[in-house]
DNA sequence: AATGCAGTTTACGTAAACGTAAAGTTTTGA
DNA sequence: TCAAAACTTTACGTTTACGTAAACTGCATT
């Protein structure tokens, strides 16, 4: 029931001061964003009100950020998702441009899994190294085996 | 045998330019972490000479690059690979950081698994929508079942 | 001797992604 | 009603990560 356009409908549109402390990010950031095109926030007389839809690609644009992306791959890749429904050709293209996207992601993932496995090797050796430094001193500090 | 050091050993030093056909990278961007003292080439009079140490430091900023951390925070992760072997104080300050790092690391895997799975969804929509096609056009293009 | 190539330093330029300040308007709570 | 809080636009400033150009050096050819 209730199919009203998606601001009318149950869920409160959100302010801009709401959105800054809602994911940590400035007024100014998100104005930047509108400027750019990556965001449209419809309008109550001035202030801009952002509804669901809005805060949705907020979250993919922050995600796109975290990742390392530049604000036009993070535009490319958002416009993937809400891709026209169009002929063949387009399908193609699409799925062509997709097929890019996963290539660099899957490079991500196997650059951070060396990362990840560079810190695991030193923490293990943190670790050990710890371990020597507790057993020398244990007889030393705090009275040994107690 | 041969334990020389490094530069002395068999395998040959690089030229600035032989690094920047190896890694797709500019000269200025070498010159550039120099500067910034993410390496620290040895010298042959006054050209730069990249042994093997400088190229899996190279190889390091480069990952962090294509993770989207900044030049200071590539700079401390790879500091921590070489992290002195402290006492107990530091090796927790050490441990501590690690986690740190790895958290970041882990948000990122997280983002990743995310858009992928975003970009699977709207893959798995083109190629419905092209088989749709693919059957509307099957009678009318190419005289249908052959 | 001259040319060309690879490298060097120095220094100013630039694109991206916001930060920050000023000045005005609108909302809201006492 | 009236001041503080929240928001607006406009515009210049800043940081990061290099790009680009100028002018010079050393070595190898021609």
């Amino acid at each position: 029931m209730s199919g009203q356009p998606n601001h009318l409908s149950g869920e409160r549109a959100h302010s801009i001061g709401e959105l800054t402390r809602e994911f940590g990010i400035t007024a100014r950031t998100l104005r930047f964003y509108e400027e750019r095109g990556l965001l449209r926030p419809r309008r109550a007389g001035q202030r801009r009100l952002y509804d669901r839809g809005d805060r949705t690609r907020l979250k993919l644009i922050l995600r796109g950020r975290r990742l390392g992306f530049s604000l036009d791959e993070i535009e490319e890749i958002v416009s993937l998702y809400e891709a026209p429904q169009g002929e063949a050709g387009q399908l193609q293209l699409l799925l062509d441009r997709i097929a890019e996207r996963r290539a660099e992601l899957e490079e991500k993932r196997r650059d951070i899994a060396a990362v990840l496995r560079d810190l695991a090797r030193v923490e293990a050796g943190c670790l050990e190294r710890l371990d020597e430094l507790g057993q020398k001193s244990a007889g030393t500090k705090r009275g040994g085996r107690a």
